[in-house]
DNA sequence: GCGTTGATAGTTATAATATATCACTTCAAC
DNA sequence: GTTGAAGTGATATATTATAACTATCAACGC
């Protein structure tokens, strides 16, 4: 089946959003995360973040050195490890646990755990913005008296548009 | 050839159950699992399940490399990642992906993805057991129309014997 | 038994992912 | 302009995982 056979709604994210806009967001709110926490959002920040929003798709650490390479001079896998680091610590960007990758947050205005649905054919990434999931994790860890301090909820399978009709 | 000898008294886990016993019905229920599937359970798989279930905390690759290297010779790499591909197949085992570690199952009788507690101070892991999780989980990919295959969760944080009373 | 066959395990090499450490640069506060 | 901390560069190494090929084992029909 071809994925142009079925003109889907929702999810056709390619058809329906200018990701440059998106990127753009992206990098107007990390400047602001930035801001406040007066810490600074420099070249190589930047050009990591816009690297890592290139595509709605997990982006691997050494895949991000090689086109990094690509910008600017000296750069080792610690520039890129240091530079993710410092992403995430500013709830900037999430790694995937279970592919290894990164891949930038859509709301980081608020400190969270992000949750994922992770497409294993087209390797698209959604974050969901589900409250209730951590709620019903917390009552289910609250079972066993145990206190949740980090969530990693990775969901693989089928999006809309990959999935057999 | 196997070790027979019950250290009892190493963990906190340790007042409160024979970890031999657990340790043993593993591999009985390893046994069943392979013999179900047409499967040899052989001298390889029985040790290298044995070192993963030595603790409920997880086991990382190359420590069991060495472990096994103590137990016979022509121990690589290779042999530990295969073996434990294989558990993970039969169920017997789970990767914990956000520590590259592997933990015994403790329910292998059905297929499942495990969901677990990982506490950030004594490394120990509970897999529960909790049927809505994964209803859960479910009805919020549903609502993205995302079909689920796999789900990982791992909740970190404190377990109720490390939390400061 | 005997040889075929597929599963299992051994061997060697390398890829992929990530961190440690120290030196040098930049930048803003003073 | 000095200074100190944050940021970056540079080198080395640790950790995690797979590829590709060979050898051995055990089950089965004959």
């Amino acid at each position: 089946m071809t994925k142009t056979s079925q003109p889907k709604r929702k999810t056709g994210r390619s058809l329906k959003h200018n990701h440059g806009v998106c990127i753009q967001t992206a990098l107007s709110r990390a400047e602001e995360r930035c801001a406040e926490a007066g810490e600074r959002f420099t070249g190589l920040r930047r050009q990591v973040l816009e690297l890592v929003w290139a595509e709605h798709k997990p982006a691997k650490a050494y895949d991000l050195l090689k086109k990094l390479s690509d910008l600017r001079s000296g750069v080792a896998p610690t520039t890129v490890y240091r530079t993710l680091d410092f992403l995430q610590e500013r709830g900037l960007v999430h790694k995937i646990e279970s592919l290894n990758a990164y891949v930038g947050c859509s709301q980081p205005n608020a400190e969270h755990s992000g949750h994922f649905l992770i497409c294993e054919a087209c390797s698209e990434i959604k974050e969901i913005e589900n409250s209730k999931i951590s709620a019903w994790l917390e009552s289910a860890a609250q079972d066993e008296e145990f206190k949740i301090k980090t969530e990693t909820v990775e969901l693989s399978g089928l999006c809309i548009r990959c999935q057999p009709s």
